[in-house]
DNA sequence: TTTTATTTTTAGACAAGACTAAAATAAATC
DNA sequence: GATTTATTTTAGTCTTGTCTAAAAATAAAA
């Protein structure tokens, strides 16, 4: 239906949509993408020819219902593919990017439909990123950053903010992951550094991690 | 390492090497993978520039060792696609080949070494063909045609010839599939027809279908 | 052994998707 | 408001993989 270079564009444009408000500039798009403006602007405008997006010259581009779906299609086969990886191949979080990145274009509804059920319709990939249904539809998360965690409140680790393999890696070594329980013991006023309780085991973090886990705190 | 096409025409060439003996003609490949033969020329060109074959114009193709290593190791990818589809996403042997086309062509050792674990090691795929280890080498299987077996003797079904849907279609319909045991009964001699056993089932069938069955004669 | 037919190759063109260099537009500064 | 700076677009080129049409080599037939 659609060629791997024109899915690439529709995600890394509703990526970028939801990083801040308004059109696309070409340069974000050119920068995300690792490839140069003037490769961008060709792109657009045969995305925009085939109504996937609205694009005015100068102006950037905004994704049309019909591209936006595209792009959630996309990221939806991403993420499955991702749970398959970590949970049936027993791949670490921190490695299964690259290889979703290619996983995502395998075009086949009646796949992603059995996959899907095969993992047991999860709502959330190894990082914690809401997995859309069959319909676009993306599960509502009110995550927050554990910094923002009262003390004596829990919360469930859902994700990360900035996911370096070496932030990664230090959660590994904590034993910290998607589903993990957290709860607050204490938070210094100083320095945001915190003491949180994990099964019966009880550490120390300091801010920059605090501020860099996402957890989503029960209702 | 190897584009889409790139590995595409190897994979071609290596099963084409495979149905008769000698240099592979362009015009061969070019039938086998619906494409024109003047395109087929460009690419072996190109190949042979890459050592991944030796060309001689006017006379032909023929891999050389490091073209076949890469043939193999797309079939590999692709015949554990192919069970991972039949045995864990409960496809039909008959749907899954358009699939796997598309995932033989992931990048990423270590995904294959870990889908063939999770899959258990298979030797075969669903259609009973071998699948080639981490090093190339496939399981030498002895296989007939189950017109080829005589009386009173017994077969494991490891494969089809002609796997049109129909065929495939029948095949499910007798609940005949890779690993059913089949004992010849009754072999009639001037139409080649068969009485066969399966399980605590007997029933006929004709030489049409006895000359697209494979099965492998136990030792 | 010519002639004819078939196969294969070359030459030239095209689409997709990328690039560089230069021009056009918009934003920022004086 | 004029000018400098940054962003975006155009124009032209390149690579990959394909095609058509025509030429060249081989194989088959007379």
């Amino acid at each position: 239906m659609f060629t791997l270079a024109e899915e690439n564009y529709l995600k890394a444009i509703f990526h970028l949509e939801h990083e801040s408000a308004g059109d696309v500039s070409t340069n974000a798009i050119a920068e995300s993408m690792d490839t140069k403006p003037s490769s961008v602007t060709d792109m657009i405008q045969k995305l925009a020819e085939k109504k996937l997006l609205v694009y005015k010259r100068y102006k950037g581009a905004q994704l049309s219902d019909t591209g936006r779906k595209v792009a959630i299609n996309v990221i939806r086969k991403h993420r499955l593919w991702e749970v398959f990886l970590v949970e049936k191949l027993n791949f670490h979080w921190d490695e299964v990017h690259e290889i979703a990145e290619q996983l995502e274009h395998i075009q086949s509804e009646e796949l992603i439909t059995r996959l899907d059920k095969f993992l047991g319709s999860p709502d959330f990939d190894p990082h914690g990123d809401p997995i859309p249904d069959k319909h676009g539809v993306l599960k509502r998360t009110e995550k927050k950053l554990l910094s923002e965690i009262e003390k004596n409140q829990k919360g469930v680790c859902v994700g990360v903010k900035e996911s370096s393999a070496e932030f990664l890696q230090y959660l590994d070594k904590k034993k910290i992951s998607i589903g993990t329980k957290i709860k607050v013991l204490g938070k210094e006023f100083f320095d945001g550094s915190m003491i949180i309780q994990i099964g019966n085991d009880q550490f120390f973090i300091s801010n920059k991690i605090a501020e860099n886990l996402y957890v989503q705190t029960q209702e």
